[in-house]
DNA sequence: CTTATAGTTCTATTATACGGAACATAGTTC
DNA sequence: GAACTATGTTCCGTATAATAGAACTATAAG
Protein backbone atom coordinates (compact mmCIF):
# COMPACT_ATOMS: atom_id res chain seq x y z
CA UNK A 1 0.00 0.00 0.00
CA UNK A 2 1.52 3.27 -1.19
CA UNK A 3 1.49 5.87 1.58
CA UNK A 4 -0.55 8.42 -0.30
CA UNK A 5 2.16 10.70 0.07
CA UNK A 6 1.31 14.53 0.35
CA UNK A 7 -2.50 14.31 1.66
CA UNK A 8 -3.70 13.76 5.06
CA UNK A 9 -4.95 10.42 5.96
CA UNK A 10 -7.92 11.88 8.00
CA UNK A 11 -9.31 13.48 5.20
CA UNK A 12 -9.13 11.03 2.78
CA UNK A 13 -10.85 9.16 4.72
CA UNK A 14 -14.31 11.85 5.74
CA UNK A 15 -13.95 12.03 1.53
CA UNK A 16 -14.23 8.52 0.95
CA UNK A 17 -17.08 8.32 3.91
CA UNK A 18 -19.19 10.79 1.17
CA UNK A 19 -18.21 8.43 -1.24
CA UNK A 20 -19.60 5.10 0.18
CA UNK A 21 -22.57 7.17 1.05
CA UNK A 22 -23.26 8.07 -2.17
CA UNK A 23 -23.60 4.48 -3.03
CA UNK A 24 -25.62 3.95 -0.05
CA UNK A 25 -28.50 6.67 -0.95
CA UNK A 26 -30.63 5.13 2.29
CA UNK A 27 -27.95 5.42 4.74
CA UNK A 28 -25.60 3.60 6.37
CA UNK A 29 -24.95 2.75 10.20
CA UNK A 30 -21.57 3.97 12.21
CA UNK A 31 -20.33 0.23 11.85
CA UNK A 32 -20.72 -0.22 8.62
CA UNK A 33 -19.08 2.59 7.55
CA UNK A 34 -16.05 1.64 9.92
CA UNK A 35 -16.22 -1.73 8.17
CA UNK A 36 -16.17 -0.20 4.28
CA UNK A 37 -13.34 2.42 5.52
CA UNK A 38 -11.49 -0.10 7.45
CA UNK A 39 -11.10 1.84 10.37
CA UNK A 40 -12.45 1.47 14.24
CA UNK A 41 -15.91 2.70 15.24
CA UNK A 42 -14.76 5.08 17.01
CA UNK A 43 -12.72 6.69 14.10
CA UNK A 44 -15.63 6.62 12.04
CA UNK A 45 -17.43 8.26 14.09
CA UNK A 46 -15.25 11.18 14.78
CA UNK A 47 -15.34 11.53 11.17
CA UNK A 48 -18.86 11.58 10.97
CA UNK A 49 -18.86 14.48 13.76
CA UNK A 50 -17.27 16.70 11.33
CA UNK A 51 -19.13 15.71 8.58
CA UNK A 52 -22.25 16.14 10.32
CA UNK A 53 -21.12 19.46 12.27
CA UNK A 54 -20.95 21.08 8.78
CA UNK A 55 -23.58 19.60 7.13
CA UNK A 56 -21.98 17.50 4.70
CA UNK A 57 -23.64 14.39 6.30
CA UNK A 58 -26.81 14.08 8.38
CA UNK A 59 -28.51 12.05 10.76
CA UNK A 60 -32.02 10.38 9.80
CA UNK A 61 -34.14 10.85 12.87
CA UNK A 62 -36.22 7.99 11.86
CA UNK A 63 -33.26 5.41 10.84
CA UNK A 64 -30.53 6.46 12.93
CA UNK A 65 -28.46 5.60 10.08
CA UNK A 66 -26.38 8.88 8.88
CA UNK A 67 -26.64 10.09 4.84
CA UNK A 68 -25.46 12.78 2.73
CA UNK A 69 -26.21 16.36 3.77
CA UNK A 70 -27.99 19.08 2.21
CA UNK A 71 -25.15 21.24 2.01
CA UNK A 72 -23.71 19.00 -0.53
CA UNK A 73 -26.79 20.78 -3.03
CA UNK A 74 -25.50 24.18 -2.42
CA UNK A 75 -22.45 23.51 -3.69
CA UNK A 76 -23.44 21.44 -6.94
CA UNK A 77 -25.70 24.74 -7.44
CA UNK A 78 -22.59 26.88 -6.97
CA UNK A 79 -19.83 24.66 -8.90
CA UNK A 80 -22.57 24.82 -11.78
CA UNK A 81 -23.56 27.80 -12.21
CA UNK A 82 -19.51 28.85 -11.82
CA UNK A 83 -18.12 26.19 -14.32
CA UNK A 84 -16.30 28.27 -17.16
CA UNK A 85 -17.93 26.29 -19.96
CA UNK A 86 -14.42 26.63 -22.09
CA UNK A 87 -12.25 25.21 -19.87
CA UNK A 88 -14.74 22.37 -18.83
CA UNK A 89 -14.82 21.25 -22.64
CA UNK A 90 -11.38 22.07 -23.59
CA UNK A 91 -9.69 18.68 -23.02
CA UNK A 92 -12.95 17.22 -25.08
CA UNK A 93 -12.31 19.44 -28.38
CA UNK A 94 -8.95 18.39 -28.57
CA UNK A 95 -10.47 14.92 -28.14
CA UNK A 96 -12.30 15.67 -31.00
CA UNK A 97 -9.31 17.33 -33.04
CA UNK A 98 -7.49 14.21 -32.01
CA UNK A 99 -10.04 11.46 -33.20
CA UNK A 100 -11.41 13.64 -36.88
CA UNK A 101 -8.20 15.19 -37.57
CA UNK A 102 -10.63 18.09 -38.54
CA UNK A 103 -10.85 21.70 -36.69
CA UNK A 104 -12.94 21.78 -33.42
CA UNK A 105 -15.35 24.43 -31.96
CA UNK A 106 -17.21 25.55 -28.81
CA UNK A 107 -20.07 27.90 -29.52
CA UNK A 108 -21.95 29.75 -26.65
CA UNK A 109 -25.87 31.21 -27.68
CA UNK A 110 -26.24 35.15 -26.89
CA UNK A 111 -29.21 37.30 -28.18
CA UNK A 112 -30.62 34.69 -30.92
CA UNK A 113 -26.99 34.43 -32.33
CA UNK A 114 -23.52 32.04 -31.42
CA UNK A 115 -20.99 33.24 -30.25
CA UNK A 116 -17.48 30.75 -31.19
CA UNK A 117 -15.58 30.91 -27.67
CA UNK A 118 -12.94 28.56 -28.79
CA UNK A 119 -11.38 26.93 -31.39
CA UNK A 120 -9.34 24.39 -32.04
CA UNK A 121 -7.34 23.17 -35.00
CA UNK A 122 -5.76 19.94 -36.20
CA UNK A 123 -1.91 21.60 -37.98
CA UNK A 124 -1.47 24.48 -35.99
CA UNK A 125 -0.45 23.31 -32.27
CA UNK A 126 -1.65 26.75 -30.92
CA UNK A 127 -5.25 28.08 -30.84
CA UNK A 128 -6.65 30.98 -33.64
CA UNK A 129 -7.53 33.54 -31.22
CA UNK A 130 -8.60 35.52 -34.50
CA UNK A 131 -11.73 33.79 -34.64
CA UNK A 132 -12.95 33.82 -31.40
CA UNK A 133 -15.91 35.86 -30.50
CA UNK A 134 -17.04 35.76 -33.91
CA UNK A 135 -21.01 35.59 -34.26
CA UNK A 136 -22.93 33.61 -36.59
CA UNK A 137 -26.41 33.18 -37.25
CA UNK A 138 -28.49 30.12 -35.28
CA UNK A 139 -30.26 28.78 -38.93
CA UNK A 140 -27.32 28.02 -40.93
CA UNK A 141 -24.45 26.75 -39.03
CA UNK A 142 -23.88 23.24 -37.70
CA UNK A 143 -23.94 24.41 -33.61
CA UNK A 144 -26.53 27.35 -34.32
CA UNK A 145 -28.99 24.56 -35.41
CA UNK A 146 -27.88 22.31 -32.74
CA UNK A 147 -28.41 25.22 -30.27
CA UNK A 148 -31.56 26.21 -32.05
CA UNK A 149 -33.28 22.81 -32.02
CA UNK A 150 -33.22 22.14 -28.31
CA UNK A 151 -34.89 25.65 -27.28
CA UNK A 152 -38.70 25.52 -26.46
CA UNK A 153 -40.74 25.38 -29.37
CA UNK A 154 -41.99 28.88 -29.12
CA UNK A 155 -38.73 30.12 -28.87
CA UNK A 156 -37.68 28.62 -31.55
CA UNK A 157 -40.40 30.30 -33.42
CA UNK A 158 -40.16 33.79 -32.08
CA UNK A 159 -36.44 33.83 -33.13
CA UNK A 160 -37.00 32.67 -36.49
CA UNK A 161 -39.79 35.38 -36.77
CA UNK A 162 -37.91 38.22 -35.73
CA UNK A 163 -34.40 37.08 -37.27
CA UNK A 164 -35.70 35.60 -40.49
CA UNK A 165 -34.01 32.70 -42.25
CA UNK A 166 -31.16 35.09 -44.38
CA UNK A 167 -29.81 32.88 -47.37
CA UNK A 168 -26.05 32.56 -47.52
CA UNK A 169 -26.02 30.24 -49.94
CA UNK A 170 -27.97 28.06 -52.14
CA UNK A 171 -28.57 25.21 -49.72
CA UNK A 172 -29.50 27.67 -46.81
CA UNK A 173 -32.66 26.60 -45.64
CA UNK A 174 -35.01 29.54 -45.74
CA UNK A 175 -38.36 27.95 -45.56
CA UNK A 176 -39.74 28.43 -42.34
CA UNK A 177 -41.88 24.78 -42.29
CA UNK A 178 -38.93 23.31 -43.79
CA UNK A 179 -37.13 24.61 -40.99
CA UNK A 180 -39.38 23.35 -37.94
CA UNK A 181 -38.97 19.99 -39.50
CA UNK A 182 -35.40 19.77 -39.92
CA UNK A 183 -34.99 21.80 -36.64
CA UNK A 184 -37.34 18.51 -34.76
CA UNK A 185 -35.45 15.95 -36.89
CA UNK A 186 -31.90 17.38 -35.07
CA UNK A 187 -33.78 17.51 -31.86
CA UNK A 188 -34.25 13.42 -31.92
CA UNK A 189 -30.86 12.25 -33.16
CA UNK A 190 -29.20 14.40 -31.10
CA UNK A 191 -26.78 16.07 -33.64
CA UNK A 192 -27.05 18.64 -36.28
CA UNK A 193 -25.70 18.46 -39.64
CA UNK A 194 -24.18 21.59 -41.82
CA UNK A 195 -23.78 21.03 -45.26
CA UNK A 196 -22.73 24.01 -46.80
CA UNK A 197 -25.36 25.99 -45.62
CA UNK A 198 -23.45 29.32 -44.48
CA UNK A 199 -19.87 28.83 -46.29
CA UNK A 200 -19.67 26.99 -49.58
CA UNK A 201 -16.72 23.95 -49.23
CA UNK A 202 -17.83 23.94 -45.41
CA UNK A 203 -19.15 20.23 -43.92
CA UNK A 204 -19.70 20.29 -40.47
CA UNK A 205 -21.30 18.96 -37.48
CA UNK A 206 -22.09 20.03 -34.35
CA UNK A 207 -24.14 19.27 -30.96
CA UNK A 208 -25.90 21.12 -28.27
CA UNK A 209 -24.58 21.04 -24.34
CA UNK A 210 -27.30 21.03 -21.80
CA UNK A 211 -26.90 22.26 -18.57
CA UNK A 212 -28.78 20.71 -15.24
CA UNK A 213 -32.21 21.98 -16.05
CA UNK A 214 -31.86 20.62 -19.40
CA UNK A 215 -31.71 24.04 -20.92
CA UNK A 216 -28.83 24.59 -23.91
CA UNK A 217 -26.17 26.55 -23.05
CA UNK A 218 -23.99 25.84 -25.85
CA UNK A 219 -22.86 23.64 -28.66
CA UNK A 220 -19.88 22.19 -29.91
CA UNK A 221 -19.09 21.41 -33.53
CA UNK A 222 -16.02 19.63 -36.07
CA UNK A 223 -16.12 21.37 -39.03
CA UNK A 224 -13.85 20.67 -42.48
CA UNK A 225 -13.56 21.11 -45.99
CA UNK A 226 -15.82 19.10 -48.46
CA UNK A 227 -12.85 17.72 -49.69
CA UNK A 228 -11.71 16.20 -46.92
CA UNK A 229 -14.45 14.86 -45.57
CA UNK A 230 -17.04 12.25 -47.23
CA UNK A 231 -20.58 12.11 -46.04
CA UNK A 232 -19.59 8.86 -44.28
CA UNK A 233 -16.71 10.27 -42.26
CA UNK A 234 -19.05 13.09 -41.33
CA UNK A 235 -21.49 10.79 -40.23
CA UNK A 236 -18.81 9.06 -38.04
CA UNK A 237 -17.55 12.36 -36.60
CA UNK A 238 -21.41 13.00 -35.87
CA UNK A 239 -21.80 10.24 -33.55
CA UNK A 240 -18.28 11.59 -31.91
CA UNK A 241 -19.02 15.30 -31.69
CA UNK A 242 -22.92 13.53 -30.14
CA UNK A 243 -20.80 11.81 -27.49
CA UNK A 244 -18.68 14.31 -26.36
CA UNK A 245 -21.39 16.90 -26.29
CA UNK A 246 -23.10 14.49 -23.99
CA UNK A 247 -20.47 13.86 -21.62
CA UNK A 248 -19.73 17.41 -21.42
CA UNK A 249 -23.27 17.75 -20.14
CA UNK A 250 -23.65 15.34 -18.16
CA UNK A 251 -20.35 17.60 -16.28
CA UNK A 252 -22.78 20.12 -15.81
CA UNK A 253 -25.27 17.96 -13.73
CA UNK A 254 -27.48 16.96 -16.86
CA UNK B 1 -11.70 28.65 22.08
CA UNK B 2 -13.86 25.36 22.80
CA UNK B 3 -11.94 22.32 22.07
CA UNK B 4 -14.28 21.25 19.33
CA UNK B 5 -14.28 17.61 20.83
CA UNK B 6 -15.94 14.86 19.28
CA UNK B 7 -14.32 15.51 15.49
CA UNK B 8 -11.48 15.80 13.47
CA UNK B 9 -9.87 18.73 13.11
CA UNK B 10 -7.67 18.60 10.03
CA UNK B 11 -11.92 17.28 8.25
CA UNK B 12 -12.73 20.30 9.96
CA UNK B 13 -10.03 22.39 8.06
CA UNK B 14 -10.93 20.62 4.69
CA UNK B 15 -14.46 21.22 4.77
CA UNK B 16 -13.63 24.54 5.62
CA UNK B 17 -11.65 25.12 3.15
CA UNK B 18 -14.39 24.17 0.35
CA UNK B 19 -16.72 26.36 2.25
CA UNK B 20 -13.91 28.99 1.53
CA UNK B 21 -13.82 28.27 -1.88
CA UNK B 22 -17.71 28.19 -2.41
CA UNK B 23 -17.20 32.09 -1.47
CA UNK B 24 -14.46 32.80 -3.69
CA UNK B 25 -16.26 31.43 -7.72
CA UNK B 26 -13.06 32.28 -9.24
CA UNK B 27 -10.96 30.69 -7.26
CA UNK B 28 -7.82 31.34 -4.41
CA UNK B 29 -4.22 30.11 -4.16
CA UNK B 30 -2.24 27.98 -1.80
CA UNK B 31 -1.45 30.86 0.36
CA UNK B 32 -4.65 33.26 0.68
CA UNK B 33 -6.44 29.88 1.67
CA UNK B 34 -3.73 29.35 4.08
CA UNK B 35 -4.04 32.75 5.73
CA UNK B 36 -8.21 32.44 5.81
CA UNK B 37 -7.63 29.20 7.53
CA UNK B 38 -5.19 30.39 10.09
CA UNK B 39 -2.84 27.50 8.78
CA UNK B 40 0.66 27.31 7.39
CA UNK B 41 0.87 27.17 3.79
CA UNK B 42 2.09 23.53 3.67
CA UNK B 43 -0.55 22.50 5.58
CA UNK B 44 -3.20 24.28 3.07
CA UNK B 45 -1.63 22.37 0.58
CA UNK B 46 -1.37 18.90 1.99
CA UNK B 47 -5.48 19.29 2.35
CA UNK B 48 -5.92 20.62 -0.74
CA UNK B 49 -4.03 17.61 -2.17
CA UNK B 50 -6.23 15.55 -0.39
CA UNK B 51 -9.48 17.43 -2.04
CA UNK B 52 -7.97 17.66 -5.22
CA UNK B 53 -6.92 13.71 -5.19
CA UNK B 54 -10.59 13.52 -4.90
CA UNK B 55 -12.17 15.52 -7.13
CA UNK B 56 -13.87 17.80 -4.74
CA UNK B 57 -11.41 20.63 -6.02
CA UNK B 58 -9.61 21.27 -9.21
CA UNK B 59 -6.59 23.42 -10.03
CA UNK B 60 -7.40 26.02 -13.01
CA UNK B 61 -5.03 25.14 -14.97
CA UNK B 62 -4.57 28.97 -16.39
CA UNK B 63 -4.37 31.14 -13.27
CA UNK B 64 -3.14 28.43 -11.10
CA UNK B 65 -5.81 28.50 -8.19
CA UNK B 66 -7.83 25.78 -6.58
CA UNK B 67 -11.88 25.81 -7.24
CA UNK B 68 -14.59 23.49 -6.25
CA UNK B 69 -14.12 20.59 -7.98
CA UNK B 70 -16.89 19.06 -10.23
CA UNK B 71 -17.62 16.26 -8.23
CA UNK B 72 -19.46 17.82 -6.06
CA UNK B 73 -22.07 18.99 -8.96
CA UNK B 74 -22.70 14.86 -8.61
CA UNK B 75 -22.89 15.08 -4.76
CA UNK B 76 -25.40 18.02 -5.38
CA UNK B 77 -28.01 15.90 -7.87
CA UNK B 78 -27.42 12.83 -5.92
CA UNK B 79 -28.81 14.56 -2.97
CA UNK B 80 -31.81 15.94 -4.16
CA UNK B 81 -32.55 12.87 -6.27
CA UNK B 82 -32.88 10.89 -2.93
CA UNK B 83 -34.19 12.96 -1.28
CA UNK B 84 -36.98 12.51 1.07
CA UNK B 85 -39.42 15.40 0.74
CA UNK B 86 -41.53 14.24 4.09
CA UNK B 87 -38.62 14.17 6.07
CA UNK B 88 -36.63 17.52 4.54
CA UNK B 89 -40.61 19.11 5.53
CA UNK B 90 -41.40 17.85 8.73
CA UNK B 91 -39.97 19.91 11.05
CA UNK B 92 -41.47 23.01 8.96
CA UNK B 93 -44.75 21.79 9.33
CA UNK B 94 -44.36 21.26 12.87
CA UNK B 95 -42.85 25.25 12.80
CA UNK B 96 -46.44 26.11 10.63
CA UNK B 97 -48.17 24.28 13.38
CA UNK B 98 -47.02 26.11 16.64
CA UNK B 99 -47.20 29.21 14.52
CA UNK B 100 -50.65 29.04 13.31
CA UNK B 101 -52.15 26.67 16.21
CA UNK B 102 -54.14 24.69 13.13
CA UNK B 103 -53.28 21.74 11.43
CA UNK B 104 -50.35 21.58 8.49
CA UNK B 105 -50.35 19.13 5.62
CA UNK B 106 -47.68 17.83 3.14
CA UNK B 107 -48.86 16.85 -0.29
CA UNK B 108 -47.06 15.78 -3.37
CA UNK B 109 -48.64 15.64 -7.49
CA UNK B 110 -49.29 12.26 -8.59
CA UNK B 111 -51.43 11.68 -11.50
CA UNK B 112 -52.96 14.73 -11.72
CA UNK B 113 -54.08 14.51 -7.78
CA UNK B 114 -52.71 15.70 -4.44
CA UNK B 115 -51.66 13.07 -2.21
CA UNK B 116 -51.21 13.84 1.28
CA UNK B 117 -48.17 12.41 2.54
CA UNK B 118 -47.85 13.89 5.68
CA UNK B 119 -49.91 16.08 8.24
CA UNK B 120 -49.70 17.67 11.53
CA UNK B 121 -52.33 18.45 14.21
CA UNK B 122 -51.78 21.38 17.10
CA UNK B 123 -53.81 19.23 19.49
CA UNK B 124 -53.05 15.16 19.03
CA UNK B 125 -49.12 15.20 19.55
CA UNK B 126 -49.50 12.15 17.69
CA UNK B 127 -50.21 12.22 13.95
CA UNK B 128 -53.09 10.85 12.29
CA UNK B 129 -52.16 8.22 9.44
CA UNK B 130 -55.14 7.39 8.93
CA UNK B 131 -56.01 10.92 6.37
CA UNK B 132 -52.17 10.36 4.86
CA UNK B 133 -52.37 8.93 1.36
CA UNK B 134 -55.58 10.27 1.03
CA UNK B 135 -56.37 11.93 -2.79
CA UNK B 136 -57.77 15.19 -3.56
CA UNK B 137 -58.65 16.80 -6.61
CA UNK B 138 -56.32 19.75 -7.99
CA UNK B 139 -58.57 22.47 -8.58
CA UNK B 140 -60.71 22.67 -5.70
CA UNK B 141 -57.83 22.24 -2.46
CA UNK B 142 -55.80 24.74 -1.40
CA UNK B 143 -52.34 22.38 -2.16
CA UNK B 144 -54.02 21.26 -5.48
CA UNK B 145 -54.62 24.91 -6.32
CA UNK B 146 -50.72 26.05 -5.79
CA UNK B 147 -49.59 23.02 -7.52
CA UNK B 148 -51.43 23.35 -10.36
CA UNK B 149 -50.32 27.31 -10.93
CA UNK B 150 -47.42 26.23 -10.68
CA UNK B 151 -47.44 23.53 -13.85
CA UNK B 152 -46.50 24.56 -17.46
CA UNK B 153 -49.51 26.63 -19.08
CA UNK B 154 -50.20 24.23 -21.29
CA UNK B 155 -50.43 21.16 -18.30
CA UNK B 156 -53.09 23.26 -16.79
CA UNK B 157 -55.17 23.25 -19.76
CA UNK B 158 -54.83 19.84 -20.05
CA UNK B 159 -55.37 18.96 -16.84
CA UNK B 160 -58.71 20.51 -16.62
CA UNK B 161 -59.77 19.42 -19.95
CA UNK B 162 -59.13 15.56 -18.92
CA UNK B 163 -60.52 16.35 -15.36
CA UNK B 164 -63.67 18.82 -15.44
CA UNK B 165 -64.36 20.87 -12.67
CA UNK B 166 -66.31 19.16 -10.31
CA UNK B 167 -68.37 21.09 -8.15
CA UNK B 168 -67.59 20.56 -4.80
CA UNK B 169 -69.47 22.78 -2.81
CA UNK B 170 -71.31 26.22 -3.99
CA UNK B 171 -68.09 28.04 -3.88
CA UNK B 172 -65.95 25.28 -5.89
CA UNK B 173 -65.12 27.28 -8.78
CA UNK B 174 -66.15 25.32 -11.84
CA UNK B 175 -65.90 27.88 -14.53
CA UNK B 176 -62.48 27.31 -16.85
CA UNK B 177 -61.95 31.09 -17.73
CA UNK B 178 -62.29 32.13 -13.97
CA UNK B 179 -59.93 29.33 -13.17
CA UNK B 180 -57.50 30.17 -15.26
CA UNK B 181 -57.44 33.76 -14.29
CA UNK B 182 -57.03 32.37 -10.74
CA UNK B 183 -54.58 30.41 -11.07
CA UNK B 184 -52.60 32.68 -13.05
CA UNK B 185 -52.98 35.61 -9.86
CA UNK B 186 -51.64 32.52 -7.36
CA UNK B 187 -48.52 32.43 -9.44
CA UNK B 188 -48.03 35.79 -9.29
CA UNK B 189 -48.67 36.16 -5.17
CA UNK B 190 -46.77 33.17 -4.56
CA UNK B 191 -49.75 31.37 -2.48
CA UNK B 192 -53.18 30.04 -2.96
CA UNK B 193 -56.19 30.37 -0.70
CA UNK B 194 -58.66 27.64 -0.21
CA UNK B 195 -62.07 29.19 0.56
CA UNK B 196 -64.31 26.51 1.03
CA UNK B 197 -63.98 25.36 -2.36
CA UNK B 198 -63.92 21.61 -0.82
CA UNK B 199 -64.89 21.32 2.25
CA UNK B 200 -67.60 23.69 3.78
CA UNK B 201 -66.44 25.31 7.16
CA UNK B 202 -62.96 24.37 6.04
CA UNK B 203 -60.42 27.58 5.11
CA UNK B 204 -56.76 26.61 4.08
CA UNK B 205 -53.32 28.40 2.55
CA UNK B 206 -51.14 26.51 0.75
CA UNK B 207 -47.91 27.07 -1.25
CA UNK B 208 -45.82 25.08 -3.71
CA UNK B 209 -42.60 23.33 -3.28
CA UNK B 210 -40.14 23.60 -6.27
CA UNK B 211 -37.18 20.93 -6.75
CA UNK B 212 -33.93 22.73 -8.55
CA UNK B 213 -35.25 22.54 -11.84
CA UNK B 214 -38.13 24.51 -11.11
CA UNK B 215 -40.26 22.11 -11.60
CA UNK B 216 -43.35 21.79 -8.59
CA UNK B 217 -43.35 18.71 -6.77
CA UNK B 218 -45.32 19.09 -3.97
CA UNK B 219 -47.33 21.62 -1.80
CA UNK B 220 -48.04 22.59 1.62
CA UNK B 221 -50.78 23.88 4.00
CA UNK B 222 -52.41 25.29 7.40
CA UNK B 223 -55.91 24.56 7.10
CA UNK B 224 -58.74 25.38 9.58
CA UNK B 225 -62.40 25.54 10.65
CA UNK B 226 -63.49 28.60 9.33
CA UNK B 227 -65.30 29.61 13.22
CA UNK B 228 -61.42 29.78 14.30
CA UNK B 229 -59.65 31.26 11.12
CA UNK B 230 -60.74 34.81 10.23
CA UNK B 231 -60.55 36.17 7.09
CA UNK B 232 -57.08 37.84 8.82
CA UNK B 233 -55.99 35.42 10.40
CA UNK B 234 -56.04 33.53 7.31
CA UNK B 235 -53.80 35.67 5.43
CA UNK B 236 -51.56 36.39 7.81
CA UNK B 237 -50.69 32.30 7.98
CA UNK B 238 -50.78 32.25 3.90
CA UNK B 239 -47.44 34.37 4.71
CA UNK B 240 -46.14 31.80 6.73
CA UNK B 241 -46.53 29.44 4.85
CA UNK B 242 -45.55 31.21 1.71
CA UNK B 243 -41.88 31.92 3.56
CA UNK B 244 -41.72 27.99 4.35
CA UNK B 245 -42.31 26.52 1.04
CA UNK B 246 -39.59 28.93 -0.12
CA UNK B 247 -36.91 27.89 2.02
CA UNK B 248 -38.07 24.13 1.77
CA UNK B 249 -38.10 24.31 -1.88
CA UNK B 250 -34.35 26.33 -1.37
CA UNK B 251 -33.35 23.17 0.65
CA UNK B 252 -34.16 21.35 -2.87
CA UNK B 253 -31.96 23.51 -4.88
CA UNK B 254 -34.13 25.82 -5.81
C1' DC C 1 -34.84 -10.83 32.34
C1' DT C 2 -30.76 -11.85 29.75
C1' DT C 3 -28.17 -11.35 25.74
C1' DA C 4 -26.85 -9.13 21.70
C1' DT C 5 -26.11 -5.26 18.69
C1' DA C 6 -25.15 -0.67 17.53
C1' DG C 7 -23.94 4.04 18.96
C1' DT C 8 -21.20 7.06 21.79
C1' DT C 9 -17.54 8.52 25.06
C1' DC C 10 -13.02 7.85 27.22
C1' DT C 11 -8.10 7.19 27.35
C1' DA C 12 -3.30 5.82 26.62
C1' DT C 13 -0.28 5.37 22.75
C1' DT C 14 2.13 6.50 18.75
C1' DA C 15 1.36 7.41 14.18
C1' DT C 16 0.43 11.29 11.75
C1' DA C 17 -0.52 15.96 10.79
C1' DC C 18 1.78 20.00 11.76
C1' DG C 19 4.78 24.35 11.09
C1' DG C 20 8.93 26.12 9.56
C1' DA C 21 12.56 25.98 6.50
C1' DA C 22 14.37 24.80 2.17
C1' DC C 23 13.66 24.48 -2.55
C1' DA C 24 11.38 25.53 -7.04
C1' DT C 25 9.06 28.34 -10.21
C1' DA C 26 7.33 32.15 -12.17
C1' DG C 27 6.33 36.81 -12.58
C1' DT C 28 8.24 41.92 -11.82
C1' DT C 29 11.28 45.57 -11.48
C1' DC C 30 15.27 47.82 -12.44
C1' DG D 1 19.04 39.75 -17.98
C1' DA D 2 20.10 39.76 -13.21
C1' DA D 3 18.07 40.57 -8.77
C1' DC D 4 14.15 40.50 -6.35
C1' DT D 5 9.32 39.03 -4.82
C1' DA D 6 5.67 36.34 -4.44
C1' DT D 7 3.75 31.94 -4.61
C1' DG D 8 3.62 26.99 -4.95
C1' DT D 9 5.70 22.59 -3.53
C1' DT D 10 8.61 19.36 -0.87
C1' DC D 11 11.18 17.92 3.27
C1' DC D 12 11.76 16.88 8.09
C1' DG D 13 11.92 16.72 13.21
C1' DT D 14 8.57 17.35 16.77
C1' DA D 15 4.52 17.27 19.48
C1' DT D 16 0.01 17.32 18.83
C1' DA D 17 -3.96 15.27 17.42
C1' DA D 18 -5.91 11.14 15.44
C1' DT D 19 -6.21 6.49 16.43
C1' DA D 20 -7.81 1.78 18.24
C1' DG D 21 -9.77 -0.56 21.73
C1' DA D 22 -12.13 -0.74 25.79
C1' DA D 23 -15.83 1.01 28.59
C1' DC D 24 -20.17 2.63 28.73
C1' DT D 25 -25.15 3.50 26.95
C1' DA D 26 -29.11 2.67 24.76
C1' DT D 27 -32.07 -0.20 22.09
C1' DA D 28 -33.64 -4.28 20.23
C1' DA D 29 -34.06 -9.31 20.21
C1' DG D 30 -34.62 -13.70 22.25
Amino acid sequence: MDKDVGSVQSVDRALTILEILQENSKGLGVTDLAKQLHVSKSTAHRLLMSLLKKGFVQKDMETDKYLLGLKLIEFGQNVSENLDIRKLASGYLHELVEISGETAHLAILDNNEIVYIDKIESSATIRMYSKIGKRAPLHCTGIGKAVLAFLPEEKIKQIIDENGLKKFTDKTITDKEEMLAHLSEIKRRGYSIDDEEHELGINCAAAPILNHKGEVVAGISVAGPLMRISKEKLSRIAKEVLRVSQEISRLLGR
